[in-house]
DNA sequence: CGGCTAAGGCTATTAGCCTTAGCTTTATGG
DNA sequence: CCATAAAGCTAAGGCTAATAGCCTTAGCCG
């Protein structure tokens, strides 16, 4: 039995090559571990917490993907088309990785590492609103304005809920038309 | 082996039960056949397609639910006291019956039931955006939003991913000021 | 009333999965 | 050169869905 020198980066990576390649559901130990050419049980020598660990490391490695895709997205912009720009590689990201995607929020359990990747996320797209000068509370509630339109159309619109013909770049600029305006007058209680 | 009078709306009924209690995770044919009182096997009886169609109804019957309502919190309102109490009440549902919400986008494959029901919850917000003399296109891009909006923030409030603790309530009055500004001013192209 | 049919139960079985336990081999550091 | 820890293995147990085949009940029809 030689050794294959396996690590757990290596074990997720296999992990996202098959949710890739076959959705969130395929995603077991037993096809990782054929993947990876070894038994499965020897899967737990580096993913010791089995089958939810591997969904919990899988979710952290794809929220900090997207994390550095918006802040890249974000990097030498400002206003409005800092914020289009965040909006789109949103998208985009969710649209060539739609599995990788929804695997995403399949990890129910508060995990810090998992905090620690989100807060990177979150840590962009309040930095793209500062510029509007929200400030305290009032960016918080604008910061979940902006994740909740960007999480909602990319999980509706990959998960092939948007039927019609319209095009869906067509409906990504009316939003963040909608958005950047709604930011501009933001509410001021 | 008394007859127990299973009825394909019965299984639904325990199903959801199930859901409502221990997530969608726990809906397994198994558990189902325990609260009904009935052995695996006999559950084939009255969902012949097995634990995918089992899904497959729930998703049918919350879709449903989900937009009954929203029909009902639209009747007798416009504009953007409408768009306002539709908002609301998408979201109570949600927070409501977090489990079962959760259980909606787990219906992969496109089918007909699932889209009459999703039909039915898309009129009703289309029906809404009449007033604000959206048509054709202009209202599809705008129905989109508005669900993109109403789910990204169902799934991400319910989801846990909103940490802090400013009030979701707020985040959501706020959500729907941006909102009906931005049906207000649609951007026409 | 007698019998037939279809529906609704059942048990048994197969196949696939995760997980734990315990053994064996490899690689490495002293 | 050897001891030990890491990394592999097989075996086994306990889930799950799903299929096959049998039995009983209910209800209808002549």
């Amino acid at each position: 039995m030689p050794r294959v020198g396996l690590t757990p980066e290596q074990v997720v990576g296999h992990a996202l090559a098959l949710i890739d390649e076959q959705g969130p559901e395929a995603l077991t130990l037993a096809a990782v571990a054929a993947r990876a050419g070894v038994a499965t049980p020897s899967l737990y020598k580096h993913v010791s917490g089995g089958l939810a660990e591997l969904r919990r490391l899988v979710a952290v490695r794809v929220t900090e993907e997207l994390a550095d895709r918006l802040a890249e997205a974000a990097l030498g912009r400002s206003g409005d088309a800092a914020v289009a720009a965040v909006l789109r590689s949103y998208h985009a990201y969710a649209t060539e990785r739609p599995h990788r995607y929804a695997a995403l929020p399949q990890a129910p359990q508060p995990d810090a590492d998992l905090a620690v990747a989100a807060g990177r996320l979150v840590g962009v797209i309040v930095a793209v609103l500062r510029e509007y000068g929200l400030e305290g509370s009032e960016a918080i509630h604008a910061a979940r304005t902006f994740r909740s339109l960007a999480h909602g159309f990319a999980a509706l619109s990959t998960g092939g809920a948007f039927q019609l013909a319209e095009d869906l770049g067509e409906t990504q600029e009316r939003m963040i038309t909608v958005l950047t305006a709604g930011l501009r007058g933001w509410p001021r209680p």
